[in-house]
DNA sequence: CCCATATAAATTGCGCACAATTTAATTATT
DNA sequence: AATAATTAAATTGTGCGCAATTTATATGGG
């Protein structure tokens, strides 16, 4: 995906400036993910929690006992990716991945009061974050809008 | 990172909006990374890329024979990353990893007719994508921006 | 010249992300 | 009721992304 230019088809005859880093959209995109959760480490290592396993954790501070399927739903992730990562959280002690009884295909993904205590230190991450960087209110507001209209167009 | 909100220190005395999903600027941020690796994998695999892959590729089309300490600088990633990536590169015959002369710790990187060959193809990935995308480009170059503001900002 | 320091790549190990497939349970159809 | 189709989760395999470490080369100061 690259940004339109005014000036295509002039001379350039080529296309070349499709293909040229700095008129992506994509790469800063995938580059500031990649800064944000870098960012994010070195705070989530004080939760034992990586970034991805923090989302989850969000998901089911905000609503308990959701199956893999209804967690995928929210974080656009699949079993694949889900599976092995709810173990670790297992492991950890923070959930716990009970058959449903209503339906044994499916599993109850619970917080321990462990990983429901997690979550008062859990407040201070994004605003720690927060301190770091120096933009506007509304500006993270439009960044937050973009991605949102992004994913409803790529889905 | 979170959006600041307006009523924050109310009522909601234990601040849990900070850590509601909704609330959140990096998880559609990183979510957005996610959905357009994926939009990008069919229209790649064509090319028998991988997006991180393309991006090199991409820098390289732009700057021949680079180090990996210089690809690394322009698309933020380490010797980690683009070493085991630069040998499948190598292996699909699209680049060389020859030593560089003056300096035997470095590597030049440099396209074979191959891999010059395949900007002609490659052109046409990112026009593909964007006609699935129904957004303005003020839209695209405000998403653009916002991401490389961000970017510095955790840099 | 010798040695300390710095730098470039490579290596190791872990945890995603996801395509593709498999297993098991449920629901729909005849 | 038997069978087909669907669904939920797990599994397998590949390729990142990166922290931490290692190896090899280069450079700077005494």
């Amino acid at each position: 995906m690259r940004i339109q230019e005014q000036d295509s088809g002039s001379q350039n005859t080529d296309n070349d400036h499709c293909i040229k880093l700095e008129n992506q959209v994509c790469f800063p995109l995938y580059s500031a993910a990649n800064a944000v959760i870098r960012a994010y480490r070195p705070l989530l290592n004080k939760l034992d929690l990586t970034y991805p396993q923090y989302l989850v954790m969000m998901v089911l501070w905000e609503d308990n006992n959701l199956s893999v399927k209804e967690i995928g739903d929210k974080l656009l992730l699949d079993s694949g990716t889900l599976t092995p990562l709810l173990k670790r959280l297992e492991n950890k002690g923070v959930l716990t991945r009970l058959r449903n009884e209503k339906d044994e295909r499916a599993r109850v993904i619970s917080l321990t009061p462990t990983g429901i205590a997690m979550k008062f230190d859990a407040r201070k991450v994004p605003e720690t974050l927060m301190c770091r960087v120096n933009m506007r209110s509304d500006e993270l507001h439009s960044l937050k809008a973009l991605c949102e209209q992004l994913i409803a167009e790529l889905n």
